[in-house]
DNA sequence: TGACTATTGAG
DNA sequence: TCAATAGTC
């Protein structure tokens, strides 16, 4: 029998359910769909940086298996012509748990079994499913430490092997790569990130196998330091499944057997993986959480729309350096670090009053990792409009930050070259310098670096001001979150 | 996975 | 005068 195994977030050969079932059944017709968001309605779609990850994912996937359908359209009309084209008996995927997939899967679920096709769905994304890690109370956690807990004790499957006898059957159908237009019109924007990736499942190993050896020893406490290279940067990997969670958690297991003094750092990685299963059932439970707040109290939050500041934000002139530091490592890479992440939403969302939903916009195009779940999720977080355990309203103050974490200057000295010459001292609040050190480091405030476009202490106690809404808001309801 | 302010005590 | 700490939102 002949299985379709429809290709999705899981762009890989080992550890991957639908194509390990498939193979064992027989030759198997492998298909990724590029979906127009204006056929399908999606309104979350993939962002330029994505696309561009999309592109030479795809290229890998098809190089190893020798053979890959590339389709465009809407999947719900693609997927059961070409299973009737090519005389599928089968049609297999991995779960993706978007509102949006899940919506269109159960359709074409449906419509295939019409159709008197098997149709068979795995889990290849997630360590738990959301419907299988429950509070006491059968109902779904809304806090991390406690999802945690009840999660980081349990056996995880091991990863499966790459199908032993993998029989692709050739096809004609479909586009080529460049057919589906993925790669950015303009062509200066993605310039030199095949040289910062490997995109691929066999980059995504490297990837892993790189960071336990050289990265994981004081991940703990180096992984929000923006200067130095403590971190996987496996995140678009995992997005589009080049690499599983299970296949990291296990590695991860085996590096902390073999090396006991790595066992915190080895951990602590563990959890970050941990909150991206958690904004995954948040998600699913919620699938409003990408343009509705988790917490509904928030919607009488008085956000601003101002156009000025937003392009501020997304160009990295906002006069705050590890602000636009961060800013501008995102649009020359496609990535920023965690911590100067959280740093920038808190200052569109606090100090420039923006939506969070502007700042979720911007990431889900810029990022190469952007993911529906995590963004959302983390854009909420930060928002305060999220799962976050803190009982009071957290504004990051991005001079604190930067000396914190950046406390030698070199991520904002590489970002933001104009201010390189400045005194550490002075670097993360060059507005407060006297004149002659900014003189002396060549810098003119307002013009070759912008002066601060809001004011840190004013900008605090509007943002104060307005969450007193959201708690009066809070107080006339009987629950919220 | 905060920040601010008041207070204390060493110098 | 200022680092360290506690209390608060």
């Amino acid at each position: 029998m002949t299985t379709l195994v429809w290709f999705r977030q899981d762009l890989r050969v080992a550890d991957n359910p639908a194509l390990f079932e498939a193979a064992k059944l027989g030759p198997v017709v492998p298909v990724f769909v590029y979906e127009d968001a204006s056929e399908t309605g999606n309104v979350h779609p993939l962002g330029g940086a994505s696309q561009w990850w999309l592109h030479h994912s795809l290229e890998a996937l098809e190089k190893t298996l020798g053979s890959l359908v590339l389709l465009r359209g809407d999947a719900r009309h693609v997927i059961p012509d070409l299973a009737r084209t090519v005389g599928a008996g089968a049609v297999f995927w991995n779960r993706c748990y978007d509102g949006h997939a899940i919506e269109r899967d159960t359709q074409i679920k449906s419509d295939l079994r019409d159709m008197e096709l098997e149709v068979k769905s795995f889990n290849s994304a997630l360590l738990f499913e959301p419907w299988e890690v429950r509070t006491k109370n059968g109902g779904p956690f809304k806090v991390y430490s406690p999802f945690w807990n009840a999660v980081k004790d349990r056996d995880i499957d091991p990863p499966l092997p790459a199908p032993e006898k993998l029989r692709i059957k050739d096809c004609s159908e479909g586009q080529t790569l460049a057919d589906l237009k993925l790669l950015p019109e303009n062509p200066d924007w993605a310039q030199g990130w095949n040289e910062l990736w490997s995109v691929g499942e066999k980059g995504a190993q490297q990837r892993l196998h790189e960071f336990l050896k050289n990265d994981l020893e004081d991940y703990k406490t180096l992984r929000d330091r923006p200067d130095c290279p403590n971190v996987s940067r496996l995140s678009p990997h995992l997005h589009f499944g080049e690499i599983s969670s299970r296949q990291i958690w296990r590695q991860v297991q085996d590096e902390m057997a073999a090396t006991p003094e790595v066992s915190k750092d080895g951990w602590k990685f563990l959890s970050e993986i941990v909150w991206r299963e958690f904004s995954h059932h948040i998600l699913y439970e919620f699938p409003e959480l990408p343009w509705r707040n988790w917490r509904s109290s928030f919607d009488a939050y008085p956000w601003s729309a101002n156009e000025t500041y937003l392009t501020a934000w997304q160009k990295g002139q906002t006069g705050y350096p590890i602000v636009d530091a961060g800013m501008r490592e995102l649009w020359q890479t496609g990535y920023m670090h965690n911590r100067v992440r959280m740093i920038v939403a808190s200052f569109l969302i606090k100090h420039l009053g923006i939506s969070w939903k502007e700042g979720e916009a911007w990431f889900r195009d810029t990022l190469v990792d952007a993911d529906l779940a995590n963004n959302s999720a983390s854009w909420q977080w930060v928002a305060g409009s999220g799962a976050d355990a803190a009982p009071f309203f957290r504004i990051f103050n991005p001079m604190i930050q930067g000396a914190k974490f950046d406390p030698n200057g070199d991520y904002v000295r590489k970002w933001v070259p104009e201010l390189k010459d400045l005194e550490t001292k002075y670097l993360h609040a060059p507005f407060d310098a006297p004149a002659e050190k900014l003189e002396a480091a060549a810098i003119d405030l307002g013009r070759t670096y912008p002066s601060p476009i809001v004011d840190h202490a004013t900008a605090r106690k509007d943002a104060l001001d307005g969450y007193e809404a959201v708690k009066a808001a809070s107080n006339t309801r009987q629950s919220d979150g």
